[in-house]
DNA sequence: CAACGAGTGGACAATCTGCCTAGTTGATCG
DNA sequence: CGATCAACTAGGCAGATTGTCCACTCGTTG
């Protein structure tokens, strides 16, 4: 599916102020209430937002390390125990099955590198990792956004709604 | 810093009802409203919430295919440019510097693999940037989450605030 | 003991929400 | 061409929520 410039710049607007309600956000689209809430409603169930989580902060919680660890694990068929058994781990807060030399992609974070050593242990614990292999994130630049994206699609698709 | 129960309880009860008022967090959470919205006011200016985005699914917006691209780089003292240069990418989603053999990793997605090529072809023609290795995403079986490590900070501070 | 931070419970006006109605407008289609 | 339909505007209304006060209670600490 596809956005239109209104829908862009409803998002846009509710990222960059998140508490505001739908009177409000309507006022400073310069559209209808009714309008407004048509389009974040539409946006909803369509799945274009999946929700309005508050964003937590790792570092801020003390977990400062960031760690992207590439597992190797003993292939079964269907579906895959290894990443159930991940998933219980905390620290774990993403897991993709790659391309690759390996087979499983984590987001790790732990307080400290020492930390990260005990929770690589916790994963390499994990029954089925066979190796694992971890780099360090050192800074992050250009944190997790999808703002620009958004801004893109009406561009791109030349402003028809649908 | 370091977060109590009440806090966790808070911040869980927000990302899975996200619209919730403070009147029916403070309802659920059994505690006066005053707490809950100084709670949570607290959570803010501490940086541990640092925002209530609408979480937007790239995937329902047609950009289906997800790709890590790690980058070797031309290295140059000081701030880099080349990480400027591809945060002007809309489909660079994220952008770490790493340990390793390569200097950069970028979270990108694109509407499909072929078009994965021209994003890369992007990335690629970018000042600075020597090579790229991609790594494509088949599946992510556990997506980016929190509430995890939320829920273990105040079980792991002996529940003591601060 | 006094001071302090954190929580409770209640009150107030101002505002917003959910829901509804009625009237436009623009595009599609028989 | 005229009918229909979806999307938008503009407004009204009752009920709920918000921001902001206040007075009071605890438990801790110097």
């Amino acid at each position: 599916m596809t956005i239109d410039e209104l829908d862009a710049r409803l998002i846009t607007l509710l990222t960059e102020e998140p508490r505001l309600g739908m009177l409000e956000c309507s006022r400073r689209l310069g559209v209808a209430r009714g309008t407004a809430q048509a389009r974040l409603d539409r946006l909803i169930d369509r799945g274009v937002i999946t929700g309005f989580g508050p964003d937590v902060s790792p570092a801020a919680l003390g977990y400062h390390v960031t760690a992207f660890v590439s597992l190797e694990i003993r292939q079964v068929a269907g579906h895959d125990p290894v990443a159930d058994r991940l998933a219980r781990i905390p620290e774990v807060l993403e897991v993709h099955t790659i391309t690759g030399g390996s087979d499983l992609l984590c987001r790790v974070v732990a307080r400290t590198n020492s930390d990260l050593q005990r929770v690589i242990d916790v994963i390499v614990d994990v029954q089925g990792v066979l190796r694992t292999n971890s780099i360090i994130a050192l800074d992050t630049p250009v944190p997790y956004r999808v703002l620009p994206l958004v801004a893109d699609v009406p561009r791109r698709e030349g402003r028809r709604p649908s």
